[in-house]
Order: C-alpha cells, then sequence, then structure tokens
DNA sequence: TGAATTAATAAACCTAGGTTAATTACGCAT
DNA sequence: ATGCGTAATTAACCTAGGTTTATTAATTCA
C-alpha cells in the first residue's frame, strides 16, 4: 500500500468537515496496518496512544465483560478516524478492543502529534472538532435506540441501517450490536417469519 | 444577575480546557436566562439555535416517548455548556428537553456566533474540542454502564456518583436516570435495605 | 389546619429477554 | 466425501424489571 495514496484519504475526509487545512505543514508521520479479518487495532485493557484512520475495511468496537459477554458498541466504515478517546485523552486502559471485520487498511499516528497538529492549524481542529460532534451525535442516537425501542425494533433498525453488512456480518455479532444474546436473536427472527405469512 | 460577571464565569470554563483564547476579540453576545425549578431552556420537539452555559445550578436533559415514558439522559451541574449538539448542528428538532432542577441561572448565544468564533480563535476551537471529547467520554462510561450493570448496580453507582444529590432529587428523576421505573426503584431500594441487615 | 395533589412503596401478575441444553446446519481442512 | 469445529436454531425454564392497582407518605395550597 502507497502511504502517500493513503495520506491522500486522510486528507479528503478532513477536508471534507473543513476546508483550508495546511497539509504542507502536516507534520503527522503516519504508520501503515494492514488488518486480516480478526485482526485487531486496540485491545480491551491495553494502553494506546494512537489514533487510527481506516482507508478500507469495516470495524467494530466491542468489550467483553467479566462474564464474558460481549457488546458491540460501534460499526465503523472506511473511510473514518477509529481508536479510543477514553485511552487516548485521560490515558487509561481501552474499555473496547477494535476489530477488522473485514481486510482492513489503517493508518496510524501519535496522539501527541495529532495534538500537536491542533494546535498549530485552526482548520484541523475545526474538522475534528465537527467529527466530534458528529460520532458525539451518533452515540447519542444509539443511546435513544437502546433505551426507547424494543429488541425487535432495534433488529429491524438495524437491517435497514447496514442492510449491506446483513450477508456478511455473523448473527452473534448483529445480536451484539443491538445489545442482546444471539439466542434471542433468532427468537426475533422466526417471530418476524411467522407475522411475515 | 451582572452579565460580565456571568461572561468571566464563561471564560474560566473555557480557559480549563484550553490557554490562551483572546476573550477580548470574542464577538459572542449572550443573553441571561434566570430559571425557576421545573422551567426549561430547551424543550423536546422544537428547534434550537442557541447554545447555553449554566453558570449556577443544575440540569437535566430527558426525553418523552410517545407512550409517555421518560428517560434522563444527562445530569448537568454548573458550571458547564449545556445544549442540543444534534439540534444545533444538524438544525433538528431537540430529541430532550433541558429542565432546571434548582433555580438555575445560564447565559445564551447563537450557534452562528459560536461557530463564527472557532473559525476565529484556535486556542476556543482546542478547548471546545476537549469538551466535546469529554461529553463523547461521559455517554461512551454510560453506555457501558447501562449495558453490563444491572439496575441494582446502577443505582448504587448513582448514589456513589451524584451523592449530593440523593436529598435533592426525587426518586423518579433517579429512576429515569438509570433507565427503570420507579417502581422498580422502589424494590431495588427494599432489597437493599434487606440485604442491610 | 385540613383537603388535594403528587411521590413513594407494596403486592400480584406479566413479559421480554437471559440461561441451559440439545439439535441442526454450515464451513473448512484433510 | 468425511469428520470437526463453529454458527444458528429450538425448546424449556428462569428472572429482572415492567404493568396495574392499591396503600401510604410527603408536599402543596387554600
Amino acid at each position: 500500500m502507497d502511504k502517500q495514496f493513503l495520506m491522500q484519504q486522510l486528507r479528503h475526509f478532513f477536508d471534507q468537515y473543513q476546508t483550508g487545512i495546511d497539509w504542507e505543514k502536516c507534520q503527522i508521520e503516519p504508520k501503515v496496518h494492514v488488518l486480516n479479518k480478526g485482526e485487531c487495532l486496540l485491545k480491551q485493557g491495553e494502553l494506546s496512544d494512537r489514533m487510527f484512520f481506516l482507508c478500507t475495511g469495516l470495524v467494530r468496537y466491542f468489550s467483553l465483560s467479566e462474564s464474558g459477554k460481549e457488546y458491540t458498541q460501534t460499526l465503523s466504515k472506511a473511510p473514518r478516524l477509529v481508536g479510543s478517546t477514553q485511552a487516548l485523552t485521560l490515558a487509561h486502559p481501552a474499555l473496547f478492543s477494535i476489530e477488522a471485520l473485514t481486510t482492513s487498511v489503517a493508518l496510524s499516528f501519535q496522539w501527541q502529534s495529532f495534538y500537536q497538529q491542533m494546535s498549530q492549524d485552526l482548520a484541523f481542529t475545526q474538522a475534528y472538532a465537527r467529527f466530534l460532534e458528529s460520532i458525539f451525535i451518533s452515540k447519542e442516537q444509539k443511546e435513544h435506540a437502546m433505551v426507547k425501542h424494543s429488541a425487535t425494533q432495534r433488529y429491524l433498525d438495524f437491517c435497514r441501517d447496514f442492510s449491506e453488512l446483513m450477508e456478511t456480518l455473523p448473527r452473534q455479532q448483529i445480536a451484539s450490536y443491538i445489545g442482546i444474546t444471539p439466542i434471542a436473536l433468532s427468537r426475533i427472527r422466526a417471530q418476524l417469519k411467522n407475522d411475515g405469512e
């Protein structure tokens, strides 16, 4: 993978949020990561000082509780920044892992240099702020769905919102995204099939 | 309430996140809001183009579903920015109301002028980005608690995290914050009392 | 002060979704 | 193909928390 080409994608991603970023002065020195399905960019419990930019592919953010229960909080499709804001800004161990669901390519850079970039480039910082707004809104929307919608409704919403993933994604992971067990999802699917005829 | 004094608090709030903001050049022209307990800064379903800064007091963000169920997503204590990022950035009707839980004083300013300020002042934008990071992390933490902890555990966590509110806040609102009905909360409290002896 | 609301608790019952265990259906490697 | 490991489904059972209704505090207001 050509690093210059990948950086181009990162630039384009930021430019979508805010024009006028001075990429000439950009100091960010990325590493390239090529991930096979199932490999992780970040592992739950580890410290991480790197922010990632997913150039191609698809990842999920998931966490395992002590009892071995798995919850998928986010599905992120390229192109997109990915990483644990919590781990980066508070220097805490990550609460979740970020796993590739398909072969994926990502860049990564030190959180420090990202912050450095912010202190130099207003437009860059604005773009980042807009990105933060957008992921905050996504979280609010998921919170809303989790509290107000039944599991069945969440499944239907998932089918609508991620229709392109319905064949790719194992049902366990769909269940884990909508916050139920695979068994409950089977029940819901059987139910829906009955109702439909 | 002296507007200058209130603006001073706003400045101090931002300065906590990032030093070097040029307040001399700040164009933001605030309105002052004095709220009695129960009054709202923002009402669910309404459009809003104003961002608020809570100078003193306490508010909650809550939403009512069609079935009349109430969910409190956030409790915000002064000093703090409050508002609906979704309503502001997407110009959508707000998904929740923001209600004063005690007599409160807030400033408000047009979202436009806030954005204007960002395009002029790097340090201001950095401060805002850091604020966004912090509220994003709070949302992740609440998501985590909602998915992984039982209602009983969430109640105990609430008692720990908001001990100063335990007398002030009606139990219905505590229940609504941890995502259960007041009846379920009564059950939990009775249970805990039994276990404790 | 007492009447009227509203908040909190309690008991009885219901239901969505979790748990355990067994069964069937897919890959995938040899 | 054959067999193995994993994914998905089904059925039986369990439980946390919702719902309804009634009872008992607290508040508020005249």
